[in-house]
DNA sequence: CCAAAAGTGTTAGGATTACACCCATGG
DNA sequence: CCATGGGTGTAATCCTAACACTTTTGG
């Protein structure tokens, strides 16, 4: 029998907070890498299924609610984990960190949010995965309208477009972005809101997730320049 | 210990001919599915990447040489594999069929082309990841240049578009196609041929991947709608 | 000389970009 | 009444899509 080789699943879990892309982490509370952060996730079970794991593994390290997920790529160099050969699935998730309690610390684990921009050393070749995610999702942004799982279920026409611009890092024009994503119809309008801010109240939007799979079963294209 | 999880490689193997888009197969001369058509692949060895793993099944059930390789997708849901629990990292493989001898059989096993119009039944849930590798060939081939590993290292421009078409499986305008192609400056013309055809020879072409790498450095975009 | 495939340019319509002023509210 | 952010239209440009005849060769 050959030495085995063990199968794990990690997430990079990215929400969007302050007008800035974030990222859950957890702090290794064992070896290899004890006291350092890293991607939730640990160990397949042998039978469950990898997205079933996934989401053990956020329920257990940081009890959080996810809207989008999938799976991102696997790793697999041997030596990524300096004791043992572990081949890890990677999971790419969006979640709003406004919709749970943050990073509730379950188990041993602590969990934090941290922005993009900011990121601490990371375990293992997680810093890699990391790139390899925020690459997906910028790419991804483009073709398809998962940013909106990244916001709240109602939000202004200025989130989004923030949002965009934060994560892409360009400058985006405010007349022909607002122009273009309607023009797909799978915005509905809401009432209108004050909330924090000042200035005039913006409209509020809501994601018509029927309707976007509606068009895109039907061949529609959705696209962001 | 938690009962072991498996860990294979499969390759999905896409080669040009006859017009028409082929796959290699290989029928398994072991259980389960004996005597049925798969996928080549098989379990990775502990101290090799994933990609060694690939070109090794490769060489060893096909003699295979690749041009492209990318990975697919990793399919883990238990009960695919009958017997064990199996997870499987799909790999993704562009082939040029002339450019070795077709498919030699060595090891014990059986290996051969099928056009994608008549495929056989497979075994495991390979035709599920066969439609999955369709999907992303489709996708691939109308944002990078990869079709270009399924021809000759010199081409016509005919074939270029009849294999768009064929894949595609929509008609192609001919005159569209060569200045959009042509466009992308990442095509050099070489001398001129008769080959086997009637009618006016055409131009040969060959594709110039160092212009195409330093052009996508720089942020250029290929894309043929 | 006929059949087969290669080669080539123009035009209309649609999409994208660039761009600046007025509006509604809170303080 | 002022500061802040929300909301909106038009014109120039670029890109795409549609389209047919001539050329070169082999048989």
């Amino acid at each position: 029998m050959p030495a085995q080789i063990r199968l794990a699943v990690d997430a990079v879990v990215f929400g969007y907070a302050d007008q800035q892309l974030q990222l859950l982490l957890i702090r290794r509370n064992i070896p290899p890498f004890e006291g350092e952060w890293a991607l939730p996730g640990g160990q397949v079970l042998s039978e469950e299924s990898l997205e079933a794991a996934v989401e053990r593994e956020l329920r257990e390290e940081t009890g959080i609610g996810i809207n989008y997920l999938e799976q991102l790529y696997t790793f697999g160099q041997p030596g990524r984990d300096p004791r043992n050969r572990v081949v890890s699935v990677a999971y790419f998730a969006l979640v709003n960190p406004n919709q749970f309690e943050l990073a509730a610390a379950t188990d041993a684990a602590d969990a934090r949010w941290f922005s993009c921009q900011k990121l601490p050393a990371l375990a293992f070749d997680h810093a890699q995965i990391v790139e390899y995610a925020q690459q997906r999702l910028r790419a991804k942004l483009t073709y398809e309208p998962i940013g909106l799982n990244l916001l709240d279920q109602d939000f202004l026409f200025s989130d989004l477009e923030k949002l965009y611009e934060s994560i892409l890092n360009r400058k985006i024009d405010r007349r022909n972005f607002r122009k273009k994503f309607l023009s797909f119809g799978i915005l509905t309008e809401t009432t209108r809101v004050h909330s924090g801010h000042k200035g005039r109240p913006g409209t509020l939007f809501r994601f018509d997730e029927d309707k976007y799979k509606a068009l895109k079963e039907k061949g529609f294209l959705f696209e962001i320049k």
